[in-house]
DNA sequence: TAAAAAAGTTAGTTACACCAAACTTTATAC
DNA sequence: GTATAAAGTTTGGTGTAACTAACTTTTTTA
């Protein structure tokens, strides 16, 4: 077994397109793969032969085209963090959808997994602690509008406690499921 | 003149090693880039004269390398989002600083100069608004260590309140100085 | 100042990733 | 079932960016 050398951007581009127009339709066709990715047919091809020597792909010409399962790994961990980003973006930076939709397809191949796990993490707290989540949001996005910044935020701080409150309440009674348990780093 | 065309990555690094290298020393010398770079001496020279076309670097054969105006600017902008980056993974995700020194490398060349200005605008965000700053970084630092999540918010609740306070007595007394003030996008 | 070392360049090669054009195979339509 | 269209492949060529090895220029040192 190799120790997996990095794919190149280019490689998880195709990668990534296999893996949802697979998701689509039933099979993914070189054509749909070069419609996609926006490449001549002809790089499909060399592509798929890439992937294939990989072990990333079932390839034969002339064949229908697969993911293996190791692909199938590697797809979805892409498209993961494509997904963390594109969140991040729009729920935090208060990016446009189709501006982080782009932007998230060129970050994807240059981030690390321990990042985008921080990324998520860091997601996931702002919404669930009351002094974070939307009321923040909402003092962020005025901070972004019109320059606004502390000498407002005492009246959020009242939110916040009325937020607090609730979320006593409801802790109370329901028990909560925890997800991405991020430890300090190694 | 033209609409300048995008740097590669790779072309971006050598900008960014010549800026630093001029920084430090008076004169970059081919070899302290291929150093800095990580390249052989002979690759610096094909890069060089690709900068040179490009209007980006003075170079002659055997001469000494200087950044054009258009240069430095390029250069200052990609240092700019190489900084901002690493800034809000070190200050906002808790990376330690050699991974977000190596991850600013390599996202600063996929990243839109909108969501550097929106990531800049967020951190700085976080450190003015009471409501966010260190008692909410050390909630979510917290949260990565051990999953602890909204019910030891209450806590941090009374520090941003006694935090506010004081900002409102520094208020008081002097004026603010605005910088970065992004407003929405067009 | 002449020899040696260091720095820089050139030439030739490799790998990646793309393209257009010509060709082959498969699918669709009549 | 054969002609045609669509899909897929091969061939040959481009550009980028790296390398090694051989060479030239500049700098250092003795």
């Amino acid at each position: 077994m190799s120790p997996a050398e990095p794919l190149s951007a280019n490689m998880e581009d195709y990668l990534e397109a296999i893996f949802h127009i697979s998701e689509e339709k039933q099979a993914a066709r070189a054509k749909d793969i070069a419609d996609r990715v926006q490449v001549n047919k002809s790089s499909v091809t060399g592509a798929l032969r890439s992937l294939s020597e990989k072990g990333l792909v079932n390839y034969a010409p002339y064949d229908i085209i697969t993911l293996t399962t190791k692909g199938k790994v590697l797809a979805t961990e892409i498209v993961r963090r494509h997904a963390a980003l594109k969140e991040f973006f729009v729920k935090i930076l208060l990016i446009d959808k189709i501006e982080a939709e782009e932007a998230a397809c060129k970050v994807e191949h240059a981030i690390s997994k321990t990042i985008i796990d921080r990324l998520i993490n860091f997601v996931e707290f702002m919404e669930i602690c009351p002094r974070g989540g939307k009321a923040w949001l909402r003092g962020f996005r005025r901070h972004c509008e019109n320059g606004d910044t502390a000498n407002r935020c005492g009246d959020y701080i009242t939110a916040c406690l009325e937020d607090l409150e609730k979320r006593k309440r409801q802790m109370a009674s329901s028990h909560k499921t925890r997800k991405h348990g991020v430890s300090s780093q190694k």
